[in-house]
DNA sequence: CATTAGCCCTGAGAGC
DNA sequence: TGCTCTCAGGGCTAAT
């Protein structure tokens, strides 16, 4: 579910109820998500204090005081859930709540993810970059270390789909299906293009192109389509300004007329939709 | 090494 | 209304 604006967007939401705060008490669920959770989660968890956030990629990292960092990838479907404990009470466990944890000032964060492809782990704070999902991601997008260069060079090479190679996280951190198709709109680049051809003029459009996209998208709080909620139960807009992610058939709005767009066409590309104004990108 | 297919799950929506 | 089918924002692993 959540590409980067959207990991971005619920980190800042814990970050403002959590940090600073002592965990009180914390209760894992289930043994496990994706993998299982790691050896004494609830007890490293129960009684530290939490430092900082970062993100990195797709992946939340919390610092707690003893040295470990939380590491929380949000899969495909995964939501945090922070309310206060003075909240009405339920009269059923929330579904699909897997892990939780309160504060004592009162607040209770819950890790909610259905079809259960998140993951949770600990990781030294010191290490945090060596852990196994870490180690191989590519540059962060919206750092000075994401050039039109560094990106030609990752591409350089690779018969793939452009498409399938932004969405390659050991190219670019963070880029998942929304984002990949939006960018490649603002850069009027071909989906279909084999990526080894991104080079020149074109990686100096691609690049700031996926930097605007994920920007926008944060400041307007993410894309909420089906699961995807802030930790405070908000949501987020950017969706409203997708030009071309799931309005196959549509026109574009940026075509020029008469006689106008062709309608924004739906590939499918290694076994995902991809969308694209035929006409603007090549 | 690069690339692809299969797979892990549940839920929402479409079509009948 | 209820059934079945398809698809979904991700990413690992095994196979090619």
């Amino acid at each position: 579910m959540p590409e980067l604006p959207e990991v971005e967007t619920v980190m800042r939401g814990l970050s403002a109820v959590l940090e600073g705060r002592t965990i009180r008490a914390a209760s894992v669920a289930r043994p496990d998500l994706r993998w299982p959770f790691p050896a004494g989660l609830a007890e490293r968890l129960a009684g530290a204090r939490v430092g900082g956030f970062r993100r990195r990629g797709k992946y939340m990292l919390m610092r707690l005081s003893g040295g470990d960092s939380v590491l929380i990838h949000l899969g495909m479907s995964g939501r945090m859930v922070a309310q206060p404990m003075d909240a009405p009470p339920r009269d059923a466990p929330v579904p699909h709540e897997h892990m939780a944890l309160e504060t004592t000032d009162g607040v209770r964060v819950g890790f909610v993810d259905p079809r259960r492809f998140g993951c949770v782990d600990l990781v030294p704070t010191a290490a945090e970059d060596g852990h196994r999902l870490l180690a191989g991601l590519g540059p962060e997008p919206l750092e000075p270390g994401f050039t039109p260069s560094v990106l030609a060079a990752a591409l350089r090479g690779r018969r793939t789909p452009l498409k399938a190679a932004l969405l390659d996280q050991k190219v670019v951190a963070g880029l998942g299906n929304i984002y990949v198709s939006e960018a490649l709109f603002r850069a009027r680049l071909s989906p279909l293009r084999a990526a080894s051809s991104v080079t020149g003029a074109d990686a100096e459009r691609l690049v700031p192109a996926i930097r605007a996209v994920l920007a926008e998208s944060i400041e307007a709080g993410g894309s909420s389509l089906r699961d995807y909620v802030h930790a405070d139960g908000g949501i987020g807009f950017f969706q409203e300004r997708f030009k071309v992610y799931d309005r196959e058939g549509l026109p574009c709005d940026e075509c020029p007329g008469p006689p106008g767009c062709p309608g924004i066409q739906r590939v499918v590309q290694a076994g995902r939709a991809s969308f694209h104004c035929p006409r603007l990108q090549r």
